[in-house]
DNA sequence: TTGAGATTTGGAATTATTCTAAATCTTGAC
DNA sequence: GTCAAGATTTAGAATAATTCCAAATCTCAA
């Protein structure tokens, strides 16, 4: 295994998967096997789990990972905007890695959430923002039945 | 005091702030005291106050109700459009009786919540929805800085 | 090689919310 | 007016999601 490391910049280890150890780097966060495996899950399958669904996915392949580890992973990436918290009406807090712009539908039936292309300014989409306000994010989200569950009704 | 009873049909007593109770009772809900002090204390003032807030503030007026009869109540709001949930970044969901389109903006400094005028539709917004989906609730959220904190940066 | 600081870990603690079962209230029928 | 069925309220227990804690381990710049 041929590694190259300088004194003063680290250099992940090259080996399967290490674009996201240099995504986290890029990102300013030490790239630790947790927070790799972490985000790989999430990149892995680009659904929305909660933090819970990626405790039990991250364990598959890391079996003493902790959910208090999930839960700092989750955070940092957060921090350093890889992945994006997604709130619905539920209590869990899901996570979105699709860092394109998006809104999320939330479906009411069958509680999946789908990415929905597109974006718009606050003041193309219709409001009337007061002077003075220093906008820095600006979401869309929707709910009702996504095609399957409308399709069933 | 004068009353009119029906034999079938429920009229509210007539005394002050039984226009709340009429909102209700046209909502489809009993009446009840409680509900109607939850809403009054939530038209009274139209911050954003989460349920331990609504609690604190609707004992002033009603010393014996309980946490859980408040959650009732908010739910029971809820279920009958006359006040919508808001979830922030923050745990605690709040409370909001503006039932006019607008959409709200999260100050990060102050955790204050503003209501912003204004309303369009998910291809307006430049959403592009694709077909089959049924769109029953389309929400606008903003966060940043409100006029007062940014004036202070 | 090493020490400072970051990270991980299991478990305890906290917070928001929901559930439960008993007491009370409300309403429509009589 | 009286009554029973069902809705609502209540206090407290239970649950769920998340955060905190302190000790062990890891990372990396010097």
């Amino acid at each position: 295994m041929s590694k190259v490391k300088s004194r003063t910049v680290f250099v992940p280890p090259r080996r399967a998967g290490s674009d996201l150890g240099e995504r986290i780097n890029d990102a300013g966060l030490r790239p630790t096997p947790q927070r790799r495996h972490v985000y790989g899950v999430l990149l892995d399958k680009k659904d929305h789990p909660t933090a819970e669904e990626v405790y039990l996915r991250s364990r598959e392949g890391m079996p003493e990972i902790s959910m208090a580890t999930v839960y700092n992973c989750l955070d940092a990436l957060v921090k350093c905007s890889l992945v994006k918290p997604v709130r619905t009406d539920e209590a869990a807090t899901r996570y979105c890695p699709n860092m394109n712009e998006h809104a999320h539908f939330h479906c009411e039936e069958c509680g999946q959430i789908f990415d929905i292309e597109g974006s718009a300014k606050p003041c193309e989409a219709g409001l009337r923002m007061p002077r003075g306000f220093k906008v820095r994010q600006f979401e869309m989200s929707l709910s009702g039945l996504c095609k399957e569950c409308a399709k069933e009704k």
